[in-house]
DNA sequence: TTCAAAACAGACTTTTTTGTCCGTTTTAAA
DNA sequence: TTTAAAACGGACAAAAAAGTCTGTTTTGAA
């Protein structure tokens, strides 16, 4: 993990944003969904379970299986997503780590961080993937075909 | 870690915070910090070790010895501490973790997220360690106390 | 010159996170 | 009714991070 989410979360985003590219409430596979984000296909099964627990996706067992989004895209938020895997501790945390770092005793950057930390918290809170569909373009494909062989390989 | 930080990195920036209170160019010892922080006596003396190895603080060996700033305090920027503890990768990573996003290839969220992360950024590297002392208006003592306790355990 | 107390160096252990495997259940289709 | 292929559940393994220990070097003071 390098970024600010773990690894878990930034798979969680990046194959639920995948899943709302595809028609609405179309089944589709953990594999296929591993294959194309080119992640491990059991680690993508496992996250995608973890959502579908979550109630952010869905899932069907059986043959033909797999999970989908049974949920209007516009009331799936990034936030959602986040918290379902990483939780909401990043949203409450002090800059330096001080736990005793509060409104009433804060730390020297407190009202700095504290405005940074809100704007985080609100751009995922605002961000569906029914808007992240027309921000992307169709340049989602691309970027996912661009980050092939980066990621750990599988199979 | 629950926050943006590493744990080492929180403690790298608390232990200079606390040191620059001191009179410029004090020397103090690890276990001195380590009690004033509530951070096992071993770890803190890595981290200030990778600080000093960093040029960010000087140290003294021997009889008496310890760690000091050598440095004026307007010089020490707070992204300096992250730089050398938790390197700036934070601050180029994209949102959803796509290793093949760019500003030529950019996920659906990169330009809001890219604002944000340069806030960050910006906010680190402007605020040196006398700007804090500034800000923090003799609370830090306050703050660590109310933190005692939250820490981890030593001796 | 000896001693005590500090930084320093590096190996080691523990804990947490990440990722994998294996067997079970479910379901649609042959 | 059988079979294949999917999610599911939980145990397991590997890797990374966090934290500890042991011994060495350095240095001021007795």
């Amino acid at each position: 993990m390098t970024g600010i989410f773990s690894n878990r979360c930034n798979l969680a985003l990046q194959a639920v944003l995948y899943m709302s590219g595809l028609g609405e409430k179309k089944i589709i596979k953990a594999k296929y969904i591993s294959e194309k984000i080119a992640i491990p296909r059991e680690f993508t099964s496992k996250v995608l379970q973890d959502l579908a627990k979550a109630g952010i996706i869905s899932s069907q067992k059986g043959k033909n299986g797999g999970f989908y989004i049974d949920k209007p895209h516009a009331e799936i938020f990034l936030i959602d997503i986040v918290k379902a895997i990483d939780g909401l501790e990043l949203f409450k945390e002090c800059l330096f780590g001080f736990p005793g770092c509060s409104h009433e005793n804060p730390c020297p950057i407190h009202v700095q961080w504290g405005g940074i930390r809100k704007e985080i918290f609100e751009l995922l809170s605002n961000t569906s993937i029914l808007n992240l569909d027309k921000l992307s373009d169709k340049k989602i494909d691309q970027i996912v075909k661009d980050s092939i062989g980066k990621f750990p390989k599988h199979e």
